[in-house]
DNA sequence: GCTAAGTTACTGACCAGTCAGTCATAAGGC
DNA sequence: GCCTTATGACTGACTGGTCAGTAACTTAGC
């Protein structure tokens, strides 16, 4: 046991100022989606992350600033990530369906969504995020009309190949975002939707693309034979 | 200026047990609202509410109990609002359909969604409730369920005069409700969807209650002439 | 009607605890 | 031996919660 802590201790010291910020960040969201802002101390933060409070200061001159840092870090993986799917769709153009191109898509969202780590971005994008008027600016941007953006795309895909009906497209994908976002956001212990703890995740995602598809889907496509 | 000062303490110092839990609430509210439970202070709250900080724990045990009580508080004024809807339509049973109907209700759930006290409330529930697991319990069950128990018997009620398609009226609700409250929260200045801000509010509206009500209209309803 | 005694709502200075941010010191790495 | 990286004890500002005191109002006695 004495070992034990004096080996951690001797890997707490050793110099890594390549991978400190993001150890440091990782923490930092954990404990900033935990608390909260102003409810998040920095002591715990550096326990988390392995490191003493002192050093936060190294890589960041302010709570504030690790704040933001932790929003604009977390929020480059997603666009990044929303980016490589985009990439691979345009690839793969014409192959299968819009409604599979479509279910596809909104599915990796979904399972990226659910994890604990975009939990707790979206705790602090709802709850804390409208003081920071210049990161509403830039999630609004970067993350919310580019994810739109893509889903938009897959659905003005449809349209033209006339498997769905002729829909405001940019009006269709943030119904569509906006519904798997809340309900990605609420299925969790913690959440809001306590009654849907017992629903499979993978029944809850099909009931929600389901719906969508309903409402997409051209009058004539629905006739009974 | 000075008797205006004067009238102003004169009016601070003038006793009201019966309404000062109501001042302190909604003061609070709007603190807790801009800061989160952590960031907001006793001080600014009292000083809000027109009362000394000694005065808030005549009426409230701890800041935490003051922000349970906010939030049972709030959540009461919903519920009573929303069953007050219920039982005007009830009255109302078969005069019109069941599609203007349900855009009636949603209307008007809309329009209380959009207000800056319930974007406050939004906030909480999101960014805070998780930690009191009681609150979101209460929450879940008296707002979330009871709401969508109400959005589902309107579609229900659709389904049974063939005006909808025979889908899983829960299900519809879930996705009705989140698609509205998710929009409601999101086009305000502060919010996340900042591109809307030049849309008129009625026009969001109309978009999402469009959506939604293509999706539960039966195909043979959809059959051109 | 007036004053004294009593009651209760309210106040704000104060205390004790907390935590963001600092800095003297130590520990690698070269 | 020097420079970079890391530490954690320390500080000072801040704030949740307290309480002795005050003002507003009520009742009683005259």
């Amino acid at each position: 046991m004495a070992s034990s802590a004096a080996s951690q201790t001797e890997a707490r010291r050793r110099r890594n100022p390549e991978e400190r910020p993001q150890q440091i960040l990782a923490a930092a969201l954990e404990e900033f989606g935990e608390s909260g802002l102003a409810g998040a101390r920095l002591e715990d933060i550096a326990q988390r992350a392995g490191v003493a409070k002192g050093t936060i200061y190294l890589y960041f001159p302010t709570k504030e600033a690790l704040f933001r840092e932790v929003i604009r870090s977390t929020v480059v993986v997603r666009i990044e990530s929303a980016e490589r799917e985009l990439a691979a769709l345009d690839r793969a153009t014409d192959a299968p369906s819009a409604e599979a191109t479509l279910r596809a898509f909104m599915r990796t969202w979904w399972d990226t969504l659910r994890t604990t780590r975009y939990e707790r971005m979206h705790r602090l994008v709802v709850g804390e995020l409208h003081r920071f008027p210049d990161l509403v600016r830039f999630y609004s941007d970067e993350v919310v009309l580019r994810g739109r953006r893509l889903v938009a795309a897959l659905i003005q895909r449809g349209i033209d190949r006339g498997e769905f009906r002729d829909v405001d497209a940019t009006v269709a994908a943030r119904i569509t975002t906006s519904a798997i976002m809340t309900h990605a956001a609420s299925i969790c212990p913690t959440g809001v939707m306590n009654d849907l703890q017992h629903v499979p995740h993978d029944v809850v995602f099909e009931q929600v693309i389901d719906f969508v598809i309903q409402a997409l889907r051209p009058a004539t496509a629905r006739v009974a034979p």
